[in-house]
DNA sequence: ATACGTGCAAAGTATTTGCAAACGG
DNA sequence: CCGTTTGCAAATACTTTGCACGTAT
């Protein structure tokens, strides 16, 4: 089974104990989302939808995703820019960082355990209890250094 | 002098040397900027323009703070919530990051050491020429968790 | 005098909300 | 059936832009 099968079905099952009804406007979301490697915005998911075939509102699809994001089935991001994008989160708290390129907008992921250990170290210093953290690399990418 | 003042000059002579003239928008924006130790919102800019009596433009500050960015003057902060942040910025690269409780919206400056050869660590490794970045832990504070 | 700076109002985005109709259990 | 879910449209929040006027140089 693939990542992304599998996280649809997690996200399904955390649903449904959490006593939600089966919707269209839900299901679409969530395959959608299930399908990418890389976070996207409520619009994109709404445009990608559209492509689909589906008709799903855009109230909807911001609905959906803040549900999602509460029952912490997916990650809010904040590349900057404005606008707030999503991805699937599995279990576990394995999670990823991201490194944009200010030039040619690529986005990277990549995760690093050295990072993880200097988060918490400082939020355990301060007396906080860490909830989750954004980190957004701004830079150039190879492509665009040269 | 204190360091707010140090500021206020800094981004006055940069101003300056970048061929602006003076405005009092301008110089409200920076002034009451410089006063502050944490970060503030163009509405919160406004609104303690407007408290001490100054009569600028909700746009002139959007403007104003625009400009101080793009001259490296003051730090764009996006700490989840939709509201851009700005913050006086000195130059020599010395910068903090920010932890905010989700409770009562706390929010604490703090610098590491280690934290910041992390990043640079991950950035060089992907070939990334790393202009800046941000980090924003989110979590209980102390009051809070108990 | 001339171009930059400013305030106001209008326009633009991104997101949320009110509401009636559709639908799942 | 009854309460959740959905789509539409209107509302909201934040930010940018157009334009006429003010003002520094």
């Amino acid at each position: 089974m693939t990542g992304a099968d599998r996280w649809k079905e997690y996200a399904r099952s955390e649903l449904s104990r959490a006593g939600t009804r089966t919707g269209a406007a839900r299901e679409a979301v969530v395959s959608h989302l299930g399908d990418q490697d890389c976070c996207l915005s409520a619009q994109e998911v709404f445009d990608g939808l559209r492509a689909d075939g589906r008709k799903v509102g855009i109230a909807s699809v911001y609905r959906v995703l803040d549900q999602l994001s509460e029952l912490g089935l997916v990650h809010r991001v904040d590349l900057g820019g404005g606008t707030t994008r999503f991805e699937p989160a599995l279990p576990g708290g394995e999670h990823h960082h991201h490194l944009v390129c200010d030039d040619c907008g690529r986005v990277e992921q990549f995760s690093d355990p050295r990072l993880e250990s200097s988060l918490s170290r400082v939020a355990g210093s301060l007396g906080y209890e860490l909830g989750g953290h954004d980190v957004v690399l701004h830079g150039s990418c190879p492509a665009c250094t040269r």
